[in-house]
RNA sequence: CGCGGGGUAGAGCAGUUGGUAGCUCGUCGGGCUCAUAACCCGGAGGUCGUUGGUUCAAAUCCGGCCCCCGCAACCA
């Protein structure tokens, strides 16, 4: 039996469901759902916790332009996350929602908890407001001080808050860090968070009053409680803090945040000092993973429906299945480094790694004991080298897979199961079994092979089964101890097998054709594109607003980099009889020396701006696809207008 | 001197308590036929971005430089 080693609370984050997942947010919960599986098997009690945060300015107005209630609106959108989480076999413990009723009082319990203590103070938003962009700026932030956004004069105005006095915290923070150093991982987020510490800490404003989609502040009903100190409680809400805390005195600190990289500032920062302002344990540790990047940047919902690969979990699981995706999530990619997603990457793993390794070696297996032994699973009889080295490195893979999973190397553990999948499939070669087959004389021979093959396959889906449960279930299908408990202290142990009964199945990863695969898939991200779907539009502009534009053609005499801004360019441009300089934020998209002599489309009537010290006068028109710009040239004369 | 990440075989990546540079794919050659045209063996291919330094020894430690990518600034 396992030994009893103890609690393990491991977390995601809560998503923001404004629209359904993508393969990014299913990343970050199959990394945790392996590791809750992973520490469940090694002896641990378990807490594994995930959910959704549902309040907030943005889920407000989507739901006012669908014409339901934000409740409505969310409640539809965590049933699909819902649903997605049980078709991916996610194994967690309890799914908080920041609108459930355990949530709200808890938060707002916390809220006073901290009031109380005098950590809470009603302030103003001192900011200086640029009243046309409706926008709040701080000094640094303004140019030649005016509003960054519109150039116009900004304004001294007050907005009613209440704050968090996070600055207090500053000191106890950066001990905290230096004290534990493992308290954050890895390395790199490390220092940047504490560089940003010495920067000096704000007091964050926790509450709003421009919208209502949220928790209302206890003290003040006119306020709802704002983003961070609504959403990061949920770690010990759903354990019942501050109400019915069995939970809580059980599994707090949790073990491991799991986050990423984006969000790691709110958690090793804002989160623990909230936990110090109600005197409670800061969790153990932060590990904020990389992103998953497509076409080299990050996955986004604007992204999900362009290119030729497919980001859509549903997608994937119905063609290849929940263990594919999540063996190819966990194998291909280390943990805390962005790694790029492609289609082609997948399906090479699925084929080599699934197909080609572990399921041709279930299938090879399992036919030779029914060919050669009638479907018995023989004893072992006789005993040489090379049977010595399968069972080594199958008994020892368990400790190896353990030491890697301490680390959260996914990857590796992975890597270690592999090792003894592909020491199987050379021990075979070297055994030639069906060689020993024809000898009636080496059948003691043979009946080794063939058990030993087996007990190998039968560590195997101990091994395997944190990362791919149902898999291990097949191959403990096939291998006849479909009925016996799957417990990962048998993975070290090798004479276990007894006689038991094979059963040829189905293939566990049928081999894929990759070119034809790649097409399909491309055709599926293509989909969309080809229906008649209305575009999302801005509001719709009267004939008059139209008139007020002066569009001008305009040759491009000369361009070259702002000297003091990165994104920049300056053009002299010739209108007719006049030539003016205009800046574009276009020098990450085009070298400066292939825009010369080509005849572009030009707002010339638009006010003059100043930018980084040189004036703008007018704007160079582009079209963009939310990836690539490309400039609207025409063949027309320079000095034309444009209507 | 804004902050941070990265530059290792054709591709994608491992590899920092310094000690003959490793994995997967691809490629070339061979073996095998139990198996999902799968499996096994062998070869070729890298001055580890560049340049100085520390050391008996540097991909690994230190300094300068070049290039790429995020964030920030900035995008009329």
């Amino acid at each position: 039996m396992a030994e009893f080693k103890g609690k393990y609370y491991i977390s995601t984050p809560i998503y923001y469901p404004s629209s359904n997942l993508h393969v990014g947010h299913t990343y970050c919960t199959v990394m945790a759902d392996a590791m809750a599986r992973f520490k469940r098997a090694t002896g641990y009690d378990v807490m594994f916790l995930t959910g959704t945060d549902e309040h907030g300015q943005k889920i407000q107005t989507i739901a006012n332009e669908k014409g339901v209630t934000p409740q409505a609106y969310v409640d539809e959108i965590v049933g699909g996350i819902k649903e997605l989480w049980k078709t991916m076999e996610i194994s967690y413990d309890d799914f908080i929602r920041t609108t459930e009723d355990r949530h709200v009082k808890r938060v707002q319990n916390i809220f006073m908890k901290m009031y109380e203590k005098g950590d809470i103070y009603k302030g103003e938003y001192e900011g200086l407001y640029c009243t046309p962009c409706e926008s709040f700026w701080t000094e640094s932030q303004l140019v030649d001080g005016c509003c960054p956004d519109c150039g116009r004069k900004v304004v001294a105005a007050k907005e009613e808050a209440y704050f968090f006095k996070l600055s207090k915290y500053q000191d106890k923070l950066l001990k905290h860090f230096e004290d534990h150093p493992e308290f954050l991982q890895p390395e790199a987020r490390k220092n940047e968070m504490i560089s940003f510490i010495n920067q000096g800490l704000d007091d964050l404003c926790i509450s709003r009053s421009t919208f209502d989609w949220g928790i209302p502040v206890p003290i003040d009903e006119k306020h709802v409680i704002y983003v961070w100190l609504d959403a990061l409680t949920n770690y010990i809400t759903a354990l019942g803090y501050s109400e019915d805390d069995e939970l809580y005195q059980k599994y707090w600190p949790v073990n491991v945040h799991l986050v990423g990289k984006e969000i790691v500032r709110f958690h090793s920062i804002i989160w623990p000092a909230i936990l110090m302002s109600i005197d409670e344990p800061l969790p153990k540790q932060v590990l904020g993973h990389g992103w998953l990047l497509l076409g080299g940047g990050k996955i986004s919902k604007s992204k999900a429906s362009k290119g030729p690969d497919v980001i859509d979990p549903v997608v994937l699981i119905e063609r290849y299945g929940v263990d594919a995706l999540k063996y190819f999530l966990l194998r291909e990619y280390t943990f805390g480094q962005d790694g790029h997603f492609n289609n082609e990457v997948m399906l090479k793993r699925l084929n080599f790694d699934l197909a080609n390794d572990l399921g041709n070696l279930v299938s090879r297996t399992v036919s030779m004991i029914e060919k050669y032994n009638d479907g018995v699973i023989p004893d072992a009889t006789t005993h040489d080298e090379i049977d010595e080295d399968l069972k080594n490195i199958a008994t020892g893979a368990a400790d190896k897979v353990e030491a890697e999973m301490d680390k959260f190397a996914f990857n590796m553990a992975l890597e270690e199961i592999w090792v003894v999948i592909r020491r199987a499939n050379k021990y075979i070669d070297e055994k030639t079994p069906w060689i020993l087959a024809k000898d009636e004389a080496r059948k003691p021979e043979l009946d080794t092979c063939l058990h030993n093959l087996a007990e190998t396959l039968r560590i195997v889906s101990i091994l395997i089964n944190p990362f791919m449960h149902t898999t291990a279930s097949k191959i403990r299908k096939q291998m006849g101890i479909a009925l016996y408990d799957i417990v990962w202290e048998d993975a070290m142990e090798f004479e276990m097998l007894y006689q038991e009964k094979v059963k040829k199945g189905d293939a566990i990863f049928p081999r894929l054709d990759i070119e034809k695969e790649l097409e399909e898939l491309s055709q599926l991200a293509s989909k969309g594109k080809e229906e008649n779907i209305p575009l999302q539009l801005k509001d719709e502009i009267e004939y008059d607003d139209f008139d007020k534009l002066d569009l001008r053609v305009g040759k491009i005499l000369s361009c070259e980099k702002h000297p003091k801004a990165d994104k920049l360019l300056v053009f002299q441009v010739k209108m007719g009889t006049e030539t003016r300089q205009i800046i574009s934020g276009v020098a990450n998209d085009f070298k400066a020396e292939d825009l010369v002599g080509k005849n572009v489309v030009v707002v010339a009537n638009l006010k003059p701006r100043m930018l980084r010290g040189m004036e703008s006068k007018g704007m160079i028109l582009y079209a963009e696809n939310g990836e690539k710009l490309a400039l609207l040239t025409t063949e027309a004369e320079d000095g034309n207008s444009v209507n």
